[in-house]
DNA sequence: ACAAAAGTGTTGAGAGTACACCCATGC
DNA sequence: GCATGGGTGTACTCTCAACACTTTTGT
């Protein structure tokens, strides 16, 4: 049925599927990076952790609604928080209940935004080390899977791992959450070099005390351009 | 509302979107690349051309109404194309009708896979070129605009552009499809020592015979990891 | 012999990488 | 002074990109 074909063709009779957004919510806590799950309450898959998400309503797009679900979560408002539309999973059998597609999102937050309830520790919202899962409802390992490699993947070629950190940082910390996302140590003096010339920081007029010489610091700069040519396979 | 609190929603009682696939589909025809639109019957956009898609089956996942509607159009199967999800659309006015959210997928097809139908030109089914577009229906210039760049970065940093040509072909053709889709003519020298180092190629016996020297023919190796490291923003 | 297209090699510029060294502060 | 972490420079290697060159066919 093609839907070229459809006026005669009542969408409405027949049976819809049910269409979520589910919201993979990043951020460095404790030197870790960290997602944000909900415990469930009710079956199926009760008290076992998911991805925080909820129906789409008929009058919002598909990012109003994550943005909505991001907000009810952490409390971040649109303008702080960095949020990209992911994959849809939309396999017949995911929930059991009914059929249910779900547009996945993931969000990158900075943890001096959060609000206290989504910071603290509450038995049913919790952050957890992605070195250190439990058991996930539905397919929602899968989803954070495919988010966790997008993240990394994102963070390699743009700067969109600025969302992580707090309006005024230091080179060091910049580093540090490269270093935490990724998984690698990086080279010092390299890191420094290449953030000179891509000029996506300018320095500020304060300083940070740290355990030796003080640390100037750094914000990132709105106008940036921070897309870096791909290496292509072919010339 | 949260999925993980709705034991007692009953979704079904509440309006629920339509969930249609859209595919655009690729080839490359008459040295051109171009993609396949359909001329709408019925209101809204009655004579408009879109991209081809239907709505998605209850006891579907979204790959297989994807390549369902791919095969409906085409007569292609499973093997011979590449398909990958590439966004999904859900803007709330986007259809007139009622709500309709587009998991829109792109597919990239060999000219001598398609079925004498879909090759042909049909008053109602028709190949374009990328750079010569009719305006089309609803928000599918924008899918297609998408589309379109995904495809291009796609080919910068993997070989799905192997997809585009018959089983056997010569290395001038395979730099013509990347001159093509890419728009831009590339160094024969450097495309085919690149070409040589990622060992995605094997030599066949065959020749073709052109205006000068014949020509050795190749084929994709199936094993072959094609994707190359990207250049990174940080190092 | 000459045109046309296949196919290979060379070379300078710039990017990537490892590592050494200097600087400013607290104790 | 010296430990600690901030900050910069250098030198070697590898990739990129332009272009020149050789090879094999048809006419």
């Amino acid at each position: 049925m093609n839907q070229q074909q459809s006026q005669s063709y009542d969408a409405s009779q027949f049976d819809r599927p049910s269409v979520t957004t589910d919201v993979v919510v990043f951020s460095i806590l404790d030197e870790m990076l960290k997602v944000l799950l909900i415990k469930r309450k009710v079956w199926p898959y009760e008290d076992m952790w998911a991805i925080p998400g909820g129906f789409v309503q008929m009058d919002e797009s598909l990012d109003e609604a994550a943005y909505r679900e991001l907000a009810e979560e952490t409390g971040v408002t649109d303008s702080d928080v960095y949020l990209e539309q992911l994959y849809t999973f939309g396999e017949p059998d995911r929930d059991p209940r009914t059929r249910v597609i779900t547009v996945a999102y993931f969000a990158l937050v900075s943890a001096d935004k959060l609000n206290p309830k989504a910071a603290s520790d509450a038995s049913d919202v919790h952050w957890f080390s992605v070195y250190d899962l439990p058991p996930l409802a539905f397919d929602h390992d899968k989803i954070l899977d495919y988010a966790l490699k997008r993240l990394r993947y994102k963070l390699e070629y743009t700067a969109a791992g600025f969302q992580l950190l707090p309006e005024k940082f230091t080179l060091r910390e910049l580093q540090d959450a490269y270093e935490i996302i990724l998984g690698t140590k990086l080279d010092k003096g390299n890191f420094r070099s290449k953030l000179r010339k891509t000029d996506v920081v300018e320095s500020l007029s304060g300083y940070r005390s740290t355990g030796g010489r003080p640390a100037r610091l750094y914000r990132f700069r709105e106008d940036a351009v921070a897309e870096i040519k791909t290496r292509r396979l072919f010339p």
